[in-house]
DNA sequence: CGCACGGCATAG
DNA sequence: CTATGCCGTGCG
């Protein structure tokens, strides 16, 4: 289709704009199969709360009801939002004892962190017992790269992208995070870089005789940089604010986890991108070297666009389920910057 | 599968 | 305070 091809192009084109911001390294680095190691996040201290990666067989838990529906119960049982390509995880939390759970396959089903929380103290949506302020630049203390949540609410609690819904957490000198959720069909996404579309542009008041809220809806008509989630990711552009990433399970990536939402650590937005209509290209040139395309939607509608690249130094990302064996001895090569930080403000805990 | 809703955050 | 927007999610 005319759709499909465009789509094709722009993320062939998305594909070398990312390639040019990194070009060694990207393409080198892109090699979907290339195996990682596991950089098992939790190796200083044994895990507080019970790690059950071997085991623990969770198959008679019962937890309240109302959290049950938080739990993915055995993949094929319904549909299973959260997952679409079901595989399963071990609960796993890390060394700070903090929320956080760290993907792993294994288990079959997964309860997210919020859900124990919640079994414990109540409500997991009082987010007042946050421990840490999501409106901060930059990793939050005790959620090592790799941390993993079953549902956004749950990533929220833990104040890495306090949004339930939106993809992008606005602030005064940019964007605080983000969440690649596969809104956007024509995103590529290379791991160590990937383009980013912005907010606005849809419809959410519903249709006419349902003036629903929705929460998505398809592109209906521009987006701008005066909205306020765009205009912090264009900042983050200029002050090189570190913005936290986090991949969701629907995201169309060989970074994508499998179900749920991970933390992939800090990127800086690089570029600023606006997508025209073929027709009116060339007119932005000069600002943000941006750089135009048709918006992947078939009335042409102009997207923002970002592309990000991952700050050197950090673990590397934890994807793909295939080599998710986690020795508990074997600790990560090349995290001692990336989590350094995160010792450093945890270190107290 | 499609509808309608909670939480977060900004604008008013 | 209310209203609105947002790359979820549970329920009918």
């Amino acid at each position: 289709m005319e759709f499909d091809l465009q789509r094709f192009e722009n993320m062939k084109r998305n594909r070398e704009i990312l390639f040019s911001l990194d070009a060694g390294n990207l393409k080198q680095q892109f090699k979907p199969k290339a195996k990682r190691k596991p950089a098992a996040s939790k190796k200083r201290q044994a895990p507080p709360l019970d790690s059950p990666t071997s085991d623990t067989d969770e198959q008679s838990e019962e937890r309240p009801k109302k959290l049950a529906k938080v739990v993915a119960e055995d993949s094929e049982v319904t549909g299973l939002r959260r997952s679409s390509r079901n595989k399963g995880k071990s609960l796993n939390y890390n060394e700070n004892g903090d929320h956080a759970v760290a993907a792993r396959r294994a288990l079959p089903r997964v309860i997210s962190a919020s859900a124990e929380r919640a079994e414990m103290k109540g409500d997991p949506r009082d987010v007042s017992k946050r421990k840490h302020d999501p409106k901060t630049y930059g990793a939050i203390p005790g959620v090592p790269i790799g941390s993993w949540w079953e549902t956004r609410q749950a990533c929220s609690m833990d104040a890495v992208h306090a949004p339930w819904v939106a993809g992008i957490s606005p602030g005064p000198q940019g964007a605080y995070s983000v969440a690649l959720s596969g809104g956007y069909e024509d995103d590529v996404d290379l791991g160590e870089a990937f383009t980013f579309t912005g907010s606005g542009g849809r419809d959410l008041k519903g249709t006419k005789d349902k003036p629903k809220n929705l929460r998505t809806a398809p592109q209906s008509c521009d987006q701008t940089f005066e909205n306020p989630f765009n205009r912090a990711l264009q900042r983050s552009c200029e002050t090189k604010k570190p913005v936290r990433v986090i991949r969701g399970y629907k995201l169309d990536s060989v970074f994508a986890p499998a179900e749920g939402y991970r933390y992939d650590g800090l990127y800086t937005v690089e570029k600023v991108c606006i997508m025209l209509p073929s027709g009116i290209a060339g007119a932005h040139e000069e600002m943000h070297q941006a750089w135009m395309e048709r918006g992947l939607n078939h009335e042409g509608y102009l997207v923002c666009k970002f592309a990000l690249k991952r700050i050197p130094g950090q673990p590397p990302i934890q994807y793909g389920d295939d080599e998710a064996e986690d020795e508990p001895g074997s600790s990560a090569e090349a995290d001692d910057k990336g989590e350094a930080k995160d010792d450093a403000a945890s270190a107290d805990a």
